[in-house]
DNA sequence: CCTTGTCCCGACCGATCGTTCGGTTACTCT
DNA sequence: AGAGTAACCGAACGATCGGTCGGGACAAGG
């Protein structure tokens, strides 16, 4: 079973160009005009192959959350202690924010004005949680510092990792780059950034 | 000379309306109608005190800019070894993050649409430079970890200061809490999270 | 009383928004 | 060749966009 080589847009090949220019401009400053040059196509065939704007929005940050809520399935982030788990989900974390970039980052930027939005915030939210409960249980078994406060801590872990969508730029052909990148940011959030003393 | 009481609109009771609508919705996804409905004024009644939208804005990240610049001309950012200053400016930037809370958020999220947001995208852009600088002379100095990219642990920490803006909600008289949240900070990004080893 | 200026309003402007529609092109299958 | 259909288009829809306009309400000063 081969797909047919096509020369024509499929709604995945629409939803790649849309959702670079929905990250350039934003959402809300994206018309259909804008994502009909963009794509080469009119204003109206973009409508032959998804039923509107928002749907494009629906099929980016469900992409995004599909990878995020996987990680938490995967068998690191379900056996050993708990501070290597949330480690783990850490690095992997990092790893899929980058696999998926473009999509993540539409993710991170929704604000809430259709139910589409909220919808999304509201699974984004969710897995923050689980990721917080991970984070909670290591807290418990001793390995994380009894002076910080654990949601607090969730909170930073993820602002960091989730700041990448702001200023990393993936090089070609790079997967070293992005293996390593996953451990710094591990490293720095679990043993700082000052020298021992 | 004492300021007159008044219990009409002026520029900058209108901006703390429209910076909270535009944090809510997004810039782009607020329209001068919902402005005017928030104000509780007709939409016309804006353009009484504001030339528009834009000027709005504007005003608002022009706030967040100064509120941010200022600390690097305050004498803890410019005397002492750098990693002390770095520590210093790292605080100092939370607090000012949280005492300007809706303007430097509105800041953090603008995309360049317009001449207004580019020019604010390029201070913003500056103040992180400065930054990274002090970070530059801190790993000099060898007070921090050599394993780690400088530009990178700039974006990271700036990454997770600026993440505040997505979920800390300020209590009214909570000075105390402002400064405890700056110190939390400061030490999770300089220590870690880990227990000692 | 009348003027002056501030503050505000409803009505309206051209432009643009997301979306729909009727119809044409171009490829596939028989 | 002819039928069927996927892909696409220009034109237009009602709604809403940011912004303008002429004028009314009201307080202060004469």
């Amino acid at each position: 079973m081969t797909t047919a080589k096509r020369d024509t847009y499929t709604p995945e090949t629409l939803l790649s160009v849309a959702v670079r220019v929905f990250n350039e401009r934003g959402y809300d400053g994206t018309s259909m005009e804008h994502l009909s040059k963009a794509a080469g196509i009119s204003k109206s065939s973009i409508y032959h192959h998804v039923s509107g704007k928002e749907e494009l929005l629906r099929r980016a940050v469900s992409r995004a959350l599909d990878g995020l809520f996987a990680i938490l399935d995967e068998p690191g982030a379900g056996r050993g202690r708990a501070v290597e788990r949330v480690e783990y989900v850490t690095r992997r974390t990092v790893e899929v924010l980058i696999a998926e970039l473009p999509y993540v980052t539409l993710l991170l930027r929704v604000r809430g004005n259709t139910g589409t939005e909220r919808w999304a915030m509201e699974r984004r939210r969710e897995f923050d949680h689980r990721v917080s409960e991970l984070l909670r249980a290591a807290a418990d078994e001793g390995d994380l510092r009894a002076d910080v406060d654990i949601r607090l801590a969730t909170r930073l872990l993820f602002g960091m990792i989730n700041s990448l969508v702001e200023w990393y730029r993936p090089h070609p052909d790079a997967t070293a780059e992005r293996e390593q990148l996953a451990e710094t940011v591990a490293h720095l959030a679990f043993d700082g950034l000052r020298t021992a003393r």
